[in-house]
This record gives C-alpha cells, sequence and structure tokens, in this order.
DNA sequence: TCTGGGGTCCTAGGACCC
DNA sequence: TCTGGGGTCCTAGGACCC
C-alpha cells in the first residue's frame, strides 16, 4: 500500500445505455435497457431511468419488462459504437498517464506516479480526477465517468462506485481501515455471493467482523489463496500492481438456445457454428491452441464441461469441432441441452512456433528432407504467411504424404492418420494440407519437445503410403 | 419473470516422473 | 517391503468479474 492516493479507478456510468441516449436524442431522460432482448435474454446495463424502476445488470430482460413502464426502450448492443467510445476514454487516460490497465470495455486503473502530477495532496488529487471527467465527456461527446483514487487497487475502485454516477472520491492515505470497517464484505475484491453467503454462517457481514477472524480460519474455510486474501485485504493490505499488458488465454463462444434442444444432430451443427466463429477469433488473434473445450448447460442450469489436449496446437474450425462433438458424445443429456459453448486454451503463438523450429537440432536425420521446401528449421509454415493459400488453391495437392523419422511421433491434422512401426519411424497420409507437428522424444526446447513444419509441398508423393526406406526418405 | 456471454483464477484428484 | 514427498500436466467444476 502506497503512502499516496495516487491509483486512480475509472468506470463509466451506465455505459452502453449512456452510449445509446447519446446517439439517440428521444432516448434521453427515458428508461433505456440494453442488454440480450430474446426469451432468455438478460440485462447488460439499465440506464439510471430504469434502475429507478428496479432494473438492474444481471436481470431477465423479461423481469425488467415486467417492472418498466411502457416507455421503456429495450435494446440490443452495439458493441462496435461501445468499442469506438471505450477507445476514445482510454485515450484519454492514457495521456493522463502511460500506466493504464484496461480492466474491461469501460473500466481501467490509472497510476498518477507514471504522470508528472503532484498527487501529495488529496485536493490536487481531486483537481486531476475532476479535470479527467470533463476531458472524458469532452472526448466523447458528453459521456459521464465516476473516479476513485486511493493508495491501492482495492481502495480506487470502492472509491469510484461510492457516489455514482459523475461522483468522484479520494480515499485520504491514512484514513483506509477507517474507510472500510463499516463496509460489507462484499465491498472486498474477490468477495461474491457465495463467499458472503458462506461468511454470513459465521455471523460475519462487514469488513470489520471479518478482521476478528484468523488466517488460520480463514485458510481452512476458503482455500490458501482465497483465505490469504481475504485476510489481508480487510485489513486494506493490497500491493498490487497494474497489469499494463495482458495476453488472452482463451477464446471461446456460446449460445443460449431460446428452447431446450433434445436433438444431439442439432447440436453437433451448432457445435460446427460456434468452432467457426471461434477459429474465425484465433486466426485474428494469430493464435493456436492445444485444448478444445466443451461446455454444455442443462436445463436445471447445472452445467458439464469437458475438454481435450492434444499435443498439436490448432486453430482449425474443423479440428475444433470434431473435438467439441467427440466431447459431446460422452455426455448424458436425457433432460435437454440449454446452452452450448466451445472455447480453445492452450495458446502458442506464431512467433513461438517459429522459436520451436529454430531451436529444433539441424542434424535429425531423414525428417526434414522428407517433407520438402518448406521443412528448414528458420522457414515459418507458409499456410500462415499467405492468406490467400487456402483450401481451394489450386497449386495444393489434394493428397500428401510426409514421413518421419525413428525416435519421433508425428500427429497430422486434418483428417490424416499417422502411422508408426515398432521403431518410431512412419509417415502421416491423407488429403488436405497443414502441419505437421512432430513430437520429438527428448527434450528440445524450454517449452517442450515441439517442432512444426508446412507440408504445402506439392513435391509430396500423393497416395499410398511408402515403404520405409532411407534412400527415399534423403531425397526429395 | 427464471437466470447472457466473455473471460480469469483457484482447487482437487489422478497420472507420471524424479 | 513399504513408504515418502515434490513437481508438472491434465481434467472437471466452481467462484468471481464486467
Amino acid at each position: 500500500m502506497r503512502d499516496d492516493a495516487s491509483i486512480v479507478h475509472v468506470d463509466l456510468d451506465a455505459f452502453f445505455a449512456s452510449v445509446e441516449q447519446r446517439d439517440k436524442p428521444s432516448l434521453r431522460g427515458r428508461p433505456v435497457i440494453v442488454g440480450g432482448t430474446g426469451l432468455r435474454g438478460v440485462v447488460s446495463t439499465a440506464s439510471y431511468e430504469a434502475r429507478a424502476f428496479g432494473a438492474r445488470s444481471a436481470m431477465s430482460t423479461a423481469e425488467a419488462r415486467a417492472i418498466c413502464p411502457a416507455a421503456t426502450a429495450f435494446l440490443s448492443p452495439r458493441f462496435e459504437a461501445y468499442r469506438a467510445s471505450s477507445l476514445a476514454v482510454m485515450a484519454v487516460l492514457r495521456e493522463l498517464s502511460p500506466l493504464v490497465e484496461q480492466v474491461s470495455i469501460d473500466e481501467a486503473y490509472v497510476d498518477l506516479r507514471g504522470a508528472d502530477l503532484d498527487v501529495s495532496s488529496t485536493a490536487h488529487v481531486r483537481e486531476v480526477l475532476e479535470t479527467l471527467r470533463r476531458d472524458v465527456a469532452d472526448a466523447t461527446g458528453g459521456l459521464s465517468v465516476s473516479a476513485g483514487a486511493a493508495s491501492s487497487k482495492m481502495l480506487a475502485k470502492i472509491g469510484s462506485d461510492l457516489n455514482k454516477p459523475a461522483g468522484i472520491t479520494v480515499v485520504e492515505p491514512g484514513s483506509e481501515l477507517g474507510f472500510l470497517a463499516p463496509m460489507s464484505v462484499r465491498a472486498i475484491s474477490g468477495v461474491g455471493p457465495a463467499t458472503a453467503a458462506r461468511l454470513r454462517t459465521f455471523g460475519v457481514e462487514t469488513v470489520e467482523q471479518l478482521r476478528a477472524m484468523t488466517h488460520v480460519d480463514l485458510v481452512s474455510i476458503f482455500g490458501e489463496r482465497h483465505g490469504h486474501s481475504l485476510h489481508e485485504l480487510a485489513r486494506a493490505r493490497d500491493d498490487r500492481d497494474l497489469t499494463l499488458t495482458r495476453e488472452a488465454k482463451s477464446v471461446s463462444h456460446e449460445e443460449t438456445f431460446e428452447r431446450d434442444v433434445h436433438d444431439r444432430a442439432v447440436l453437433r451443427r451448432e457445435i460446427e457454428r460456434i468452432a467457426q466463429a471461434v477459429s474465425a477469433r484465433c486466426e485474428k488473434a494469430g493464435v493456436f491452441g492445444r485444448t478444445v473445450h466443451l461446455k454444455v448447460r442443462l436445463p436445471d442450469f447445472s452445467s458439464l464441461t469437458r475438454s481435450s489436449t492434444s499435443p498439436t496446437p490448432s486453430r482449425d474450425a474443423d479440428v475444433i469441432a470434431r473435438t467439441a462433438q467427440r466431447l459431446l458424445d460422452g455426455l448424458d443429456l436425457a433432460q435437454g441441452v440449454r446452452l452450448i459453448g466451445v472455447g480453445v486454451s492452450g495458446f502458442v503463438t506464431h512467433a513461438q512456433s517459429g522459436l520451436f523450429e529454430l531451436e529444433a537440432p539441424v542434424d535429425t536425420p531423414a525428417f526434414p528432407e522428407a517433407v520438402g521446401e518448406s521443412s528448414t528449421a528458420a522457414t515459418p509454415s507458409s499456410d500462415d504467411a499467405d492468406p490467400d493459400a487456402d483450401e481451394g488453391s489450386s497449386t495444393l495437392p489434394q493428397e500428401l504424404t510426409t514421413r518421419f523419422s525413428p525416435g519421433t511421433t508425428a500427429s497430422w491434422r486434418p483428417g490424416m492418420d499417422v502411422h508408426h512401426d515398432e521403431f518410431g519411424a512412419g509417415w502421416v497420409w491423407g488429403s488436405g494440407r497443414g502441419r505437421v507437428t512432430v513430437r520429438f522424444e527428448g527434450p528440445l526446447t524450454p517449452k517442450g519437445p515441439v517442432r512444426t513444419v508446412a507440408v504445402d509441398d506439392p513435391a509430396l508423393t500423393p497416395g499410398e503410403p511408402p515403404a520405409w526406406d532411407d534412400a527415399a526418405a534423403a531425397s526429395p
């Protein structure tokens, strides 16, 4: 914890609804609900006019319709518009200080220690926040933010929430313990409904009461990490720094059906559609994932998850779909299905694939020669370098065969067979194009014994897998 | 009037290796 | 002959956040 209030949390007020009211004057002053408008939709954001009637985020749209007046506008989200405004806000924050952690589309932390500013007095910090509010409004056509400044992330965030909307709160350094004491445990980051309910069984509802619980008890009840963090945060001990860069760890897409689905054929088709969306987003992000996840929500709202990890990173829609469909086959779906989702994680970026190639031993016998021109260690896979080189490209072979040498195993996608004999030598064989990933049996790189090569070389032998012999392996 | 969709992180158990 | 931990990877589920 710092001795100055130099950590700022900025939060846009009723963000989605405010953008709608800004862009459509007829909505100003009226209750606006942005969210899912279908049978099973939920509210993303309610304008303050709608909140007056009790509408809230995460409430079902049906319930919001029931409690809001007839003049209420129910709108589907326009994410492109929100992203554009979000970018404008983040640009304003980065002008203030380069140390910005964007938490979500409508929220960010700013570290004023990265700015050339006097943060020694609360009055000065308050002025900085007032200016920031005006700058955001100017840059976005009038959007409103709330901001909190404090000596830690948790207190800055509590501060930004305290006087919403358009509120500014500076938590005086030194006053943190007293500031926090009367608050609900829900104010603490990481305390949601389940933790709060559990604490209530011990008679604990406020932060002050939480402080009476021992570290040993909290850890035994909530586990090592969570218990420790409750103990520390209750005492305002929060040394978390801003996370300035973050890499995505998973990509997923899920959809709730308007009515529960009982037909597996429908589910398999949905998986295909969703896998295509996930694949496209992986491509956009430039990542390949090793693990495919399937999520199924049942009508009773319980959910099942299954995952499968392959040594071979992929973002191919067919591979993702087939893997997810195979995972689906193992589930009991007698109840029907409410939601289905597919995701990919365990990313290996293109750059990392290149690293593997460069670090692979250059004296591996037989294997590189057998796969042709694009197999040399320094050549990245050419299918990614050329955006036009898709399935339809006429220069590519319809069937390919390639080999790998003793001491390795291999896998090949999409839809190809992998064969090997008892010596470990073998071949992959089938139709299509893509990459071969060879897993060597000894450690080659810090990340693991994986090596990727492109195999879209027309010189590769079509047809039956050849008999293995050293002469053939040595000459492309 | 039943409860979205995008994520992250943690835990626990089993397999496997040292 | 039995008994160890520790570390890593994988899987399933759950809590939490916006």
